[in-house]
DNA sequence: TATTGTTATACTCTATAACTATA
DNA sequence: TATAGTTATAGAGTATAACAATA
C-alpha cells in the first residue's frame, strides 16, 4: 500500500492504521465497540445535543439515533430535555460512562505513547510540533 | 475531544479523523466503501493470498471471506485458485478495480495534500521526515 | 492433526426516505 | 414552513463458532 503515496499522504495513512488499531484493541478491551470509545471520549468535555454530536462525528441523524440508543442500552450515556427547545434532546455521560470513557481513553494514549516514545526525543518534540500545527489547520 | 489527550497523540487522533474523512468521501465519491477502497489500495501491490490480505487488514478471516465476495460482486476483484495449495485462493484486481484503485488512491492523496500543502515548505519537509520515521518503526 | 477458507448466525454501523412533534 | 429527532428499511462490516476440504 505505501508504494502508491507519495511521502506525506503514506506516513499519514500508516500512522492512521495504528490509531485505528489503538481504538480497536482498547475498546475491545473494555467491552466497547470503537465507535461507542469515540462517543464516550466526545461526551467527556460535557453533555451535547444530538445535532452536534452528529456534526462531530460526521454522521447523519438516523445513524446517531441507532448510536445513542445502544450506548444507552449499555448503560454508557443518557438523553436528557433540552430545557430550552421541546424537540431537542441533550446527552451526557452516566457514571459508567465516564468510568469506561476514562479508561478507553487512557488506553488509546498509552498504545500511542508506547510508539511514539521510540522516537528520539528530538524528533517527539517535532512530532507533537508539526501535527498539532497541522490539527490546527484542518480545524479552520 | 482534544482536551482529554496529551499534545502528541492528540493530534494524531485529530490527523486520523482527517484520514478517514478523505477515504470516506473518495469512496463514496466512487461508490464504494471505504473497506473496498482499502482492498484495492493493498491489492495494488499486486495479488495476494486470503491469509495475507487479512492479516494486511486486520480482519478474521470470516469477515474478509464476505468482504471479499463483496468486492467480488461488484467486479473490483477475483479469487483465483492457488497453484500450490488446492486449499488456497489468491486475489487480485479486476481492470475495473484496478482503475478505480488508482482513482480512489489519487482523491485520497488529493485531499490529504491540500491539507498539508497549507503548512510551511519547511514544516512539509519535517512532517514527511518524522512522520516516515515513525511508521519504519510502526512496522517493525 | 493442522491449516485454508467458507457457512451460519448475530450484532453493530451507516445511509436514505418518510414520519412525528415542536418552533 | 422549517427544524430536531425518530422509525422503517436495507445493506455493509465484523466476530465467534462450527464446518469442509486439503495438507
Amino acid at each position: 500500500m505505501e508504494a502508491i503515496y507519495p511521502p506525506a499522504a503514506t506516513a499519514l495513512v500508516r500512522l492512521t492504521h495504528e490509531v485505528e488499531r489503538a481504538f480497536n484493541d482498547t475498546s475491545r478491551e473494555f467491552g466497547l465497540t470503537p465507535q461507542q470509545l469515540q462517543v464516550l471520549c466526545v461526551l467527556h468535555a460535557g453533555p451535547v445535543g444530538m445535532g452536534e454530536l452528529g456534526r462531530a462525528l460526521h454522521l447523519e441523524k438516523s445513524s446517531l439515533t441507532g448510536l445513542v440508543d445502544r450506548c444507552e442500552r449499555r448503560g454508557l450515556v443518557v438523553r436528557i430535555r433540552d430545557s430550552c427547545d421541546r424537540r431537542a434532546w441533550r446527552v451526557g455521560l452516566t457514571d459508567e460512562g465516564e468510568r469506561l470513557g476514562e479508561q478507553g481513553h487512557q488506553g488509546v494514549v498509552t498504545r500511542l505513547d508506547k510508539l511514539t516514545s521510540r522516537l528520539a526525543p528530538a524528533d517527539q518534540a517535532r512530532l507533537t510540533d508539526v501535527l498539532t500545527r497541522l490539527a490546527a489547520l484542518a480545524d479552520e
